[in-house]
This record gives C-alpha cells, sequence and structure tokens, in this order.
RNA sequence: GGGCUCGUGGUCUAGUGGUUAUGACGGGUGUCUCACACACACCAGGUCGCCGGUUCGAAUCCGGCCGAGCCCA
C-alpha cells in the first residue's frame, strides 16, 4: 500500500526524479532490431548550437514526445535521437559579438583563435541545451547523441560532396549572387529577406555626347553605381526614346561615354522608362547585357564590403561606403545641375538574414548544387503521396516552391563550418575533391595544392540529418533498421531550408525518402508577431516556465487549448494557468480514489471490472469513448483534440460526475462489497487515464501510478490500452436525464435564492418511460438530492400540475419542482428561458415543415425527424401552460 | 506582382449540407459542500466578416467584395 498523495501537487517534488530514473533504467535507450523489423523514428531537427532553446523547440519536442512516449508504451521499438547543428554562419556571428562584448577584436584573432572560440561556445550551449530538452522530460537516446561536426558526420558530409562533385550536381561557378558586405560571405536566395524601405527615386540626365546639355533621363534608386554603368537601355517600342537608340551619352562624373540600348526587359512604367544598366551590380542588368554581347559585361565599382573601388570609380570616390557615396554622387551631380528631380519612393531592398544589411547583387565565384533533377524527384515523392505533409495546406506551397527551385549556393566566406573538400594545383591550375588531403596533384605531380578557402553552407550539413546521425555512408545496423524515419515534426518556417532538401538527400543518396509524414507546427511569436528567437532577446526560456510551473504543465499547455499549428502570439498566463488547474484536478482526482482504498486493493488489469451501478457503467463507456478519440487523433497527429478530449474526461465527467455520485460508496458508506466494487472500477479508469494522459504530461501520471496499485517498474513502458470496448449507449442514455434532472434542480434552487446548506424539499415527476425507471431508484434519488443540494426528493405521477408554493422547471423527462425559500420571490427567470427558446425553435421547424418543396424535396428520414420534433415540443409547451406559463 | 491560408460570443477556438452552434479563458452571482477556492454551482454573452448564388435546407458548397496573416518575387 502506497503512503497518502500529498494534499498539493508539487512538480519540483517529482519531476527531477523521475527524469533520472527513466535515463537510469535506459528506458528510452532504442534497442537493437532486425533491419524490417516494426519501428518508430523520430527526427528531432537538431538546435542551434548559437544559442539556446526557445518556446517552439519546446512545442516541436513536446509533439516528438507525445509520439515517441506513445509509440513505446505500445511496445514499437522507438528511437528518437538528440543532437545539435554547428550553424555555421548563425554561430561565428553569435560568437564575434560576444568577443566584441568582451572588447576583443575578433578581426584581430587567427582563424584558429576564432575557431577556439567557437568550440568553448559550443560546449557550454550545448550543455544548457542539453540540460533544457531534458528538463522538458523527452524521452530522447541520448546514447546516439549526435553533433553535426562530429567525425562520422564529417566523413559524411564529405562523402556527399565528392559523390555529387562527381556526377557534375556540385559545381563552380561566377554568378550573381546574393552577397553579404557586412560578414563579406555569399548566402543562398533563402537568406534573403526583403525589408520596405522607404528609398528616393533620383531622376539623372545622362547628356548627349556632345550634345547641347540635352540628354536622356534615368530613373534610379542606386545613383552610388553609376560608374559601373555599360549603358542606357529603352524598351524599343517606347515613343518617347526611341530616336535616341544607338546614340551615345556622356556617363556623368567620368569622361566615358555609353550607348543608349533597347531592350525589352525595360520597364516602360518606371521613371522615365530608361534604365541605366551596371551590369556587375544588379542581375536585372546583368540578364541585359547578356543579350548584348557588343557591351562589356562587367564592370565592378563596389568591393566586397559594399565600398566604391577600382579603376572605374573616380580617385575622390574610391573607399567611400554606399551610403556616403550615394549622398556624394548626388550631390556633385546636383552641382553639375544633373539631378532632375528627386521622389521618395516605397522599395523592397534583400537583406540579410543574418547581419541585417542589405544584399549586394555581386559577380562572384561560388560553388552550386545542381537541384534541377533532384528537386524533381522531391516534388514528385510528395505528388505521389510517399510523403504527406500536414496540415496538408503546405503541400501546394511544397510544390510552388519545388516548382520554381533555383540552384543552391553552398559556399560560404567563412571560418565555421565544413571545409569544401576541394584543392587547387597552382602549377597546373586544375582543382578537384578529395576524401582526404592529397599528397600531390595527380594531373601534375606538384605537391604545393592549396585547399579551398570556403567553409559549406550549413544546410549542406544539415540535410544529411536523416541518415548522416544513423552512421551513413557506413552501412551500419542503426541505418538498416531505424532509416527511414516516421515521421519529422518542424516548424513551419523551415520547410524550404531543411525539409525539401533532407527529402532532396535521402532520395539521392539513398534512393528512398526520409519520412513519410511531416508534420508542421505554427511559429510562436511575440505579441507584436515577430519570431521569437535568440538574437532578437524576445523569447522566454523554457526552463524559467519549467522551474515556475512544472514541466508537465508548460507541456500540456503547449498543446492546449490552441491547436498546435496556430501560429502566433502565445498568451503564457493563460495557458500556463490552465494547464496547472488541470494537473491539480488530475492531482486531485487520484488522491480522493487513493485515499479511500481498502487494503484488498488490487491493480487495474487490461479489461474492465463489472460493473456495479449504472455510473460505473456510465464512467466505462466514457472511458472507451476517450480511449477510441486519443487513438484516432494521435493516428491524426491532432494532439490539440486528444488532449482536449482527456481534459474534458477528467475533469468534466470523471471527477464531476462519476467521483462526485460514487464516492460515498468509495468511502465505505455503503459497505465493504460497494466499496470494492466501485473502487475496482475507479482504480480502473484512473490507471487507463494516467496511461491515455502519460506522453503528455509524463512525470505527474508516472508520479500518480505509483501511488496506487500497479504493476510494472514505470507507467513510462507500461502497456497502453489497445482493447477498444464499445459504448453503453443505455448507461449514457439514463446518465443524461440524471444529469438534466439534476441540473434543473441546481438551477431552480439557486433562481430562489437558496443556499446548498439549505436543503430545500423537491419533487419530481417523470415523464419518459427512461426517467420513471431511473427516478424509481432510491438511490439515484438520493444521489440526485446530494448533487443538486436539495433534501428530500418526493416523486409524483401527477404531471402538468403548479404545485402551491413551489418553483417549476418543465423538462423533456420530468416536471420539477422545489420548494420557496421563505420571503424569497420565484422569478420563474429558468421556465421563462426555456419556454421562449421552445417557442422560437417551434415556429421554425413548423416554417419549415409547412414549406412545399421542403415535404417535397427534404428525404422522409428529415420529415420524419422534424416531425417528431415538433410533437415533442408541441406537447412540452403545452405542458409548460399548465404550469402557468402561457405561450405568448 | 504571383501563390497560399484564415475571418464563429470580449479573447482564443471546435464544427465540411438538417445540431437548441462546441469548448476554454475572461465577466456576473452564490458557496470555504470533509479530493481540489489552482475549487464547486448557477447565469449573461453569438444576425457564424459583407453581398450574391447553388439547394427543400448553408457557419458548412460556389462567386464577388471587405479585412487579417503567411510564403515567394
Amino acid at each position: 500500500m502506497s503512503s497518502p498523495l500529498p494534499p498539493r501537487c508539487e512538480p519540483k517534488a517529482y519531476e527531477g526524479h523521475w527524469q533520472e530514473a527513466w535515463e537510469g533504467h535506459h528506458l528510452f535507450q532504442a534497442p537493437p532490431i532486425e533491419a524490417k523489423e516494426r519501428h518508430t523514428t523520430i527526427l528531432l531537427p537538431p538546435p542551434n548550437v548559437t544559442g539556446t532553446l526557445t518556446l517552439g523547440h519546446s512545442l516541436g519536442g513536446t509533439c516528438m514526445d507525445v509520439l515517441a512516449r506513445w509509440m513505446r508504451m505500445r511496445g514499437v521499438p522507438t528511437l528518437w535521437l538528440p543532437g545539435v547543428d554547428h550553424a555555421g554562419l548563425a554561430t561565428q556571428i553569435a560568437v564575434r559579438k560576444a568577443l566584441e562584448k568582451k572588447g576583443v577584436n575578433p578581426v584581430t584573432l587567427t582563424r584558429q583563435e576564432l575557431a577556439s572560440h567557437i568550440e568553448e561556445w559550443k560546449k557550454e550551449k550545448e550543455a544548457y541545451i542539453r540540460r533544457q530538452l531534458t528538463a522538458h522530460g523527452f524521452s530522447l537516446d541520448w546514447t546516439r547523441y549526435v553533433y553535426t561536426m562530429d567525425p562520422s558526420y564529417r566523413t559524411a558530409v564529405r562523402t556527399a560532396f565528392i559523390d555529387l562533385y562527381r556526377q557534375g550536381l556540385i559545381y563552380r561557378a561566377e554568378r550573381m549572387v546574393n552577397w553579404d558586405p557586412k560578414i563579406r560571405t555569399a548566402v543562398s536566395d533563402l537568406e534573403v529577406i526583403p525589408v520596405e524601405v522607404h528609398g528616393k527615386l533620383w531622376y539623372i540626365r545622362y547628356p548627349f555626347e556632345g550634345g547641347d546639355g540635352s540628354g536622356i533621363t534615368v530613373a534610379t534608386t542606386r545613383p552610388e553605381t553609376l560608374f559601373g554603368d555599360v549603358a542606357v537601355a529603352i524598351h524599343p517600342e517606347d515613343e518617347r526614346h526611341r530616336d535616341f537608340i544607338g546614340r551615345k551619352v556622356h556617363l556623368p562624373l567620368t569622361d566615358r561615354t555609353i550607348p543608349v540600348i533597347a531592350d525589352p526587359a525595360v520597364d516602360r512604367t518606371f521613371g522615365n522608362g530608361a534604365l541605366k544598366i551596371t551590369p556587375s551590380h544588379d542581375p536585372a542588368d546583368l540578364a541585359i547585357v547578356r543579350r548584348h554581347p557588343e557591351l562589356p559585361q562587367r564592370r565592378d565599382v563596389l568591393d566586397e564590403g559594399a565600398h566604391l573601388s577600382g579603376e572605374y570609380v573616380p580617385e575622390d570616390f574610391r573607399g567611400l561606403n554606399w551610403k556616403e557615396a550615394r549622398e556624394r554622387v548626388v550631390e556633385r551631380l546636383r552641382s553639375l545641375g544633373l539631378v532632375e528631380k528627386e521622389e521618395p519612393h516605397l522599395q523592397h531592398v534583400g537583406h540579410s538574414d543574418r547581419s541585417n544589411v542589405p544584399i549586394e547583387p555581386r559577380l562572384s565565384t561560388q560553388w552550386f548544387v545542381d537541384t534541377k533533377a533532384m528537386g524533381r524527384r522531391a516534388l514528385e515523392s510528395v505528388q505521389r503521396g510517399e510523403i504527406r505533409i500536414h496540415p496538408e495546406a503546405w503541400t501546394k506551397t511544397y510544390f510552388h516552391f519545388m516548382e520554381h527551385l533555383e540552384d543552391w549556393c553552398i559556399s560560404r566566406q567563412i571560418i565555421w563550418g565544413h571545409e569544401i573538400p576541394v584543392w587547387y594545383c597552382d602549377s597546373c591550375h586544375t582543382f578537384d575533391a578529395y576524401a582526404a588531403p592529397p599528397p600531390s596533384c595527380p594531373r601534375c605531380g606538384a605537391t604545393t595544392l592549396r585547399p579551398d578557402p570556403d567553409v559549406l553552407d550549413t544546410w549542406f550539413s544539415s540535410w544529411l540529418w536523416p541518415f548522416a546521425t544513423l552512421g551513413w555512408p557506413e552501412k551500419t545496423r542503426d541505418l538498416a533498421s531505424y532509416f527511414p524515419a516516421s515521421v519529422l515534426v518542424t516548424g513551419s518556417d523551415i520547410v524550404f531550408f531543411w525539409v525539401a532538401r533532407m527529402i532532396m538527400a535521402s532520395l539521392t543518396f539513398l534512393n528512398e525518402v526520409p519520412f513519410p509524414e511531416v508534420f508542421l507546427t505554427g511559429i510562436l511569436t511575440d505579441r507584436d508577431g515577430r519570431k521569437l528567437s535568440k538574437s532578437l532577446g524576445n523569447s522566454p526560456d523554457p526552463l524559467e516556465f519549467i522551474e515556475a510551473w512544472g514541466a508537465d504543465a508548460f507541456r500540456f499547455a503547449l498543446l492546449f487549448p490552441n491547436p498546435v499549428e496556430q501560429s502566433g502570439w502565445w498568451d503564457y498566463k493563460r495557458h500556463l494557468e490552465g494547464a496547472r488547474n488541470f494537473i491539480t484536478k488530475l492531482w486531485n482526482v487520484v488522491r480522493l480514489v487513493q485515499g479511500s482504498l481498502r487494503a484488498d486493493a488490487v491493480p487495474a488489469s487490461l479489461d474492465p471490472p463489472v460493473a456495479a451501478n449504472l455510473f460505473d457503467r456510465w464512467i466505462l463507456s466514457r472511458l472507451a469513448y476517450a480511449e477510441r478519440s486519443v487513438v484516432d487523433g494521435l493516428e491524426h497527429y491532432d494532439l490539440t483534440r486528444v488532449a482536449s478530449t482527456l481534459y474534458q474526461f477528467v475533469w468534466h465527467e470523471l471527477a464531476d460526475w462519476y467521483l462526485e455520485a460514487q464516492k460515498e460508496r468509495l468511502k465505505g458508506l455503503h459497505g465493504p462489497e460497494a466499496q470494492q466494487q466501485t473502487q475496482a472500477v475507479a482504480l480502473f479508469a484512473v490507471d487507463r487515464v494516467l496511461h491515455l494522459l502519460h506522453p503528455f504530461i509524463p512525470h505527474v501520471t508516472e508520479e500518480l501510478w505509483h501511488a496506487i496499485p500497479h504493476t510494472g517498474e514505470y507507467l513510462a513502458v507500461s502497456t497502453w490500452p489497445e482493447n477498444p470496448r464499445a459504448a453503453d449507449l443505455d448507461a449514457e442514455e439514463k446518465l443524461a436525464v440524471f444529469q438534466e434532472v439534476a441540473r434543473g434542480l441546481r438551477t431552480l434552487s439557486h433562481e430562489a435564492g437558496w443556499v446548498p446548506t439549505d436543503r430545500p424539499n423537491a419533487m419530481v415527476s417523470p415523464t419518459t418511460e427512461t426517467a420513471r425507471a431511473l427516478l424509481s431508484s432510491e438511490e439515484h434519488r438520493r444521489l440526485i438530492a446530494t448533487l443538486a443540494k436539495v433534501g428530500e426528493i418526493q416523486i409524483t405521477a401527477e404531471t402538468g400540475t403548479p404545485h402551491p408554493g413551489m418553483a417549476s422547471l418543465v423538462l423533456a423527462p420530468a416536471e420539477i419542482y422545489l420548494a420557496r425559500r421563505e420571503g424569497g420571490d420565484v422569478t420563474g427567470a429558468a421556465m421563462e428561458r426555456e419556454r421562449k427558446m421552445l417557442e422560437q425553435l417551434l415556429s421554425r421547424s413548423l416554417a419549415r415543415l409547412e414549406d412545399a418543396t421542403f415535404r417535397e424535396k427534404a428525404p422522409a428520414a428529415v420529415r420524419a425527424e422534424l416531425e417528431a420534433k415538433v410533437a415533442e415540443l408541441r406537447e412540452r409547451l403545452e405542458r409548460m401552460a399548465r404550469h402557468g406559463v402561457a405561450a405568448e
């Protein structure tokens, strides 16, 4: 027999204890299994070691833990593998910032020194992240922990690169790339965020060569790039400028002339319809010069840090950053009278996701992945249903993205990351990819090979996550048994960054989709709608919530009452209080049952005990319904619905009605036999509900399970109930009547101004067979009286009769009467409310029934149903009328 | 500019052709009833964004409008 539960639920008293016990007993270690054996693998998106976990991680992690624990309880070998991502650029930036704060100038550090600072940072964050994950109670297999820079993971990255390179799917090329001038690296298309900027549009006159000062006026938002202009372009059919085609204009502030050309890509509605062409600093301009081979194809005037530089820039402008340069250029043009007008201009300027500075389009030599073929396969695998995305609406977005996929720029000019495994030979001017540093050039034998100085985009390592974590390219046992994964749960913000690329990688390297199901959660934001992030400093630390409310309440609060897919502001207080209150309710439910157990109480078995009375039958029926609903919800990843079902069941069925009704029997007030029977059913219900809730709130359920009779060591690995039982409709119908009568009496009592201790006497006259049978039981009558806080309930066969001195209410199954309070007035408000509603309903129903087309076209069943309803309403209203509540 | 979502009581939300429109929070009133005031009981609060269509019947299906959000240019 267990010791009594403390009156209050104190998560701190047991959460850590169970976390240690679970891990100490290796409950979450995935067992070795055969290649095709049934299993569940859940992919934990590896958090970045850049920082620590945010609420978004808590949400996703909770969803995953629910699935993992559920499957484990069903006896399925389950792998949920933890790990962290080195997050190259993000981490490098974070460490540099931290160093600057400490007064260290990161620029003075060598590559090695900076790397060791980053390594130190990583160790610290890694430990904290692990603490955070553990504190949530996540059932991760820590024996398989992976870091994306582990030696084996390095091998995977290198193998993937070389493989694609050999197939010609990775290539090196000079392209217009998105250049981050602050960090001085290329970034991929996905890392460019369009930002609305209130800029200006300058109208600048480019005078005709040798002319009278007249010229063509171009409109530009970037006057500082003027030195890189190679032409002025107009639309070939633009009447305003057509005559100028072929003429030359003087490029202001220089001694050069450039031609006026015609190109259909020019937007006639922008400015005056004349466009300055700067091929080195604008992708659209580059496209135009490619169609005009007679023009210079390249004329760089901005360096890697977005400063004016190079031979085309006049001496006194060199070295200015783009902002200063813009001012200086405009000023000079103005003094020359070449600025015709300037107007405010709202534009979208691409900003770097990482450093938040405007992206400079820049011609640069980079490494790319050719995504055409793999993108197509990844698209088709979803089209064919080999991968299903939830919520389904995302499928369309995925298709749209995959249909417009561009090649992926994977080289980054930073130090933190996986090196590009390519070496250059300066003597024979060749390069190649190698698995290990080559001692000499295989072509010319030179021993002075130079490694590529760049590193790979972090996503080039994380896209291998589903299999690199299992040992690929080695043919490991884990890879054979636990790949592919069963499900991926992640935020909808990385569908393109990560999900799409993992699908491409798995199809490319293993010829298989990485997971059949993708479950996307919403993105939690702050009150202003900004995504929670460590760098913005707007994300609370999950540990704070766990500390204050307990891990279980925190987990439950993330899933309930709002749907997991919902993005937006998470109302902490409201959610956490609700979850805590629910857990307290559960605690007290178990405490009541446990506190009244007889010494002979035995653990619940898998089969339900024999029901001794109506309430037993009813709760077993409701429990069976809850179980079916929970399994159905879990199978459809509808975790919020499951949480809600369990909330309703525990609170409003088990606690509010079953335990209230059975309390006396449970406590032995009706003899040992009744007590024993009731306790068997109560224990069964409690045992079941603890199982059902365990995936959601593992700690408190484990704690409570150990406080009641149980078999087995841990609830975490106890057997999930899988024997669906049918509903007991007869019991449900009877209980509905029971509840209606009890509620009616409460309403009357409250209305008459009675307080619970008054116990006014009541009278009930049943009007249906069910009600008559139900109320013929002395025990039922007594229970209704107890639950409704009334005194004696007298049964009368008389109906439709007002009793002097009593307030009455006409319900469907019965008419109820309650003694009036001395001096209290009886308004009859409840009856009046009811009557109004019924009359409304009646007139609406009659209108439909009298409609000729309805009678002609509606199905017979619908008609019959409506007719029955009308008859019932009429009958009830008539009885009400006899109670003195006349129809208007 | 293109694409995708979504508009249901004060707030959040369930509900894909016939229901007395679900629940939670919040609000009001009463109660410390021996598991729980982190509770119990009762009550108030909705023309389901607007207009039109389909249908015997629309919160639900279709079209338009208005509004909000997300993604991609």
